[in-house]
DNA sequence: GTGGTGTTCATGCAAATGCATCGACATCGG
DNA sequence: CCGATGTCGATGCATTTGCATGAACACCAC
């Protein structure tokens, strides 16, 4: 069998998807993404917190769990809703950069309020739990950059 | 704005939400699922934790991040593959049950050695923060039940 | 028992996703 | 300047997924 560091590292990885997987399972549920999908979500809220609410989508890619054939139709289907703009990039010919809209904003403002008030109504946490947790996921993706 | 207390509870969601997603990436990119998908995986993963290596495919759902129907055919697609046996539930007619088969045992082994080399490869926190971050992401998976 | 309601799983079908690949451009070395 | 190599994004195509629904059974009240 693996040495007890291994071990510590995969139970580590498993308490933390499956608190993920049954977390995300129960925002789902809750009923605040009408309009669009939790991943379309995603994509705005992403989008809301870059400069100038713009971002190459190669840069997106990173951050979004989906191939870049997948973010690129999304954005496509985004755009096509009025959600986005794309945009050829000035500083490099190849690429597309991906604007929020005036709506697209709106649309993640609107969805963001209901989710928050989501998460808050379904985690039950303690205050200095919910700051060690967040400053250890912090830590964890830090460090595999 | 929402009070301090939601932002909080958004705060540590996000954190746990792109630590994982961000890990995940990572695994999925190390080359150890060759002949099935991590989906796949952690269908077989899930069941070789069950008493006799079984479960009813409603019970399985709870762990899996699938739908009901998607699940049903994954499972469906596993037994063709011969990596599980679907069995007419004694107790109940309308159930299912899911038995790993030697075969499916066989391949979840294989891979998670692998699995794990690799998460331990990848991960670099302290063993006092891993079984910090296991024990926070339990009690909050647990507090969800 | 019987009717009504809830649960479990499967299937038709449309939509989303991933893989392989391609074209266009960037970058680097000579 | 030129060729080689790497990067970015889009598209064809097969697979997977989700939604809506249906069929079979369990469970409960009466």
């Amino acid at each position: 069998m693996g040495d007890s560091r291994t071990q510590r590292t995969s139970e580590a990885w498993e308490a933390l998807l499956r608190a993920q997987v049954t977390l995300q399972r129960r925002l789902a549920a809750d009923d605040v993404w009408d309009p669009i999908s939790m991943r379309e979500y995603d994509v705005l809220y992403t989008l809301s917190k870059c400069p100038s609410r713009r971002a190459r989508l190669h840069e997106l890619n990173r951050e979004i769990l989906l191939t870049q054939p997948s973010l690129s139709r999304m954005v496509e289907r985004l755009a096509q809703a009025g959600l986005v703009d794309r945009e050829p990039d000035p500083h490099d010919k190849r690429g597309t950069v991906v604007v929020l809209t005036d709506a697209g904003l709106e649309m993640q403002r609107h969805i963001g309020r209901r989710h928050a008030a989501s998460i808050r109504r379904i985690v039950a946490l303690s205050d200095d739990d919910l700051l060690a947790l967040r400053s250890l996921c912090d830590k964890l993706r830090t460090s595999l950059d």
